[in-house]
DNA sequence: AATCATATTTAGGCTTATCTAAAAATGTTT
DNA sequence: AAACATTTTTAGATAAGCCTAAATATGATT
């Protein structure tokens, strides 16, 4: 299994969540950062060893094989970022960039004594689910900000885009995994929404809202 | 810098060691266990880039720069083998594979904070010297077992060999680290070496001998 | 149902890192 | 110093993973 397989395993999973259907080749080729054809090399590799369905033009999706070993990347992800943040004091906008490269570290002991290691945790820095050894995974509760109704008051339990910015942003408004946020009311005009957090009042753009996850107290 | 390209300056390195001539394209060849004509492709490139000195037919030499960037590879190796059997319990043969793909991962911060976390060691799991940030780097006063005189009394400081199967064995006849060694006989037939380990008798073959690094007490 | 825009695939090419086989340089031996 | 064995380099090929440009399929619109 060689790192470009691994990629696109992992992204054919995240762009799998939800959506049952086949996944598109210019999705997969827009996560990649990389051309549509390039896509179609790949795909009709990783079918021909087993690790997804693919008929030409009708898109892709993970076999069990496939899916497992997406699993299996996803939790050493996952456990690399909470050992970055936990242990060497990483912050939670900088753990993404290096755990993208120890999650394709090959060992299953170095896997399974990290987890014990961290003491087996459930959720990695941004709230996201880490699978166990054997694949399970736990389904979150949560919904984008942007689909709540206001008035309503919740917990912020993750983010959808955990990139530098937005993460630095969230932390400058004193928001983080918990925060308890009261949705004051939206705006018709551009989606904006207000937010009552750590008794301040702050108005949050319609895109910040669609990326932070949330469930009601 | 590729992954392979690190592979190239880090055994070059390695050779470099002691001899300071330059380095034969078939000694590199036999440790990167590929072939001279791959090694004489891959050794043009990195003169191009300044990292190694090179002539045809004369051998290559690390410059500086390639001397820096393959001690930088060297100290992530022993940084991470000492995480392992630190603080995830690896067994001192176990942890050379893993720190060989983990030596790669590029992150001069994880690199800092790790060596910060594991509280600044000086010696890896096997007596080899972690080079600092700045790529100082200390001399172990070690010799081979095989060119002690019998009659002397030696600690164990190192191993040249760190294959597992050399360790294992090593394990078995409880020889670590630090363990005492007096040096009973040598035989001339064969350069066998007979020793006192825990007060037992031991008797070592020149290839054992060979590979064992140890100091006068 | 024919047309059209879009999505996807195919064809052919490039780069990296490897290989084998042949050619050339080195240095050792007579 | 000439011949030979060995080492090293060159030349040409291959596989993986990507690209561009061209061809083809899909499905939305008329």
């Amino acid at each position: 299994m060689t790192y470009s397989e691994e990629n696109y395993l992992k992204i054919i999973y995240h762009l799998s969540n939800g959506s049952e259907k086949g996944i598109t080749t210019n999705s997969i080729a827009n996560e990649m950062e990389s051309k549509p054809s390039s896509v179609t090399d790949m795909v009709q590799k990783l079918a021909e060893k087993g690790l997804v369905r693919y008929k030409k033009y009708q898109g892709v999706s993970l076999t069990e094989e496939g899916r497992f070993t997406a699993l299996m990347i996803v939790r050493k992800h996952r456990l690399w970022e909470v050992f970055l943040l936990e242990k060497l004091d990483f912050s939670w906008d900088e753990v993404h960039d290096v755990a993208e490269q120890l999650e394709h570290i090959k060992s299953e002991k170095l896997t399974n004594k990290l987890e014990e290691f961290l003491e087996y945790p459930t959720e990695d820095p941004h709230g996201d689910p880490i699978p166990d050894r054997k694949g399970n995974i736990k389904k979150i509760d949560k919904k984008l900000l942007s689909e709540m109704p206001a008035g309503r008051k919740v917990i912020c339990v993750g983010v959808k885009d955990s990139s530098a910015s937005f993460l630095q942003y969230l932390d400058k408004q004193q928001i983080a995994l918990g925060s308890g946020i009261e949705i004051l009311s939206r705006e018709d005009f551009d989606q904006s929404v207000t937010l009552r957090v750590n008794d301040k009042q702050l108005a949050v753009s319609n895109k910040i809202a669609s990326n932070l996850f949330v469930k009601s107290v």
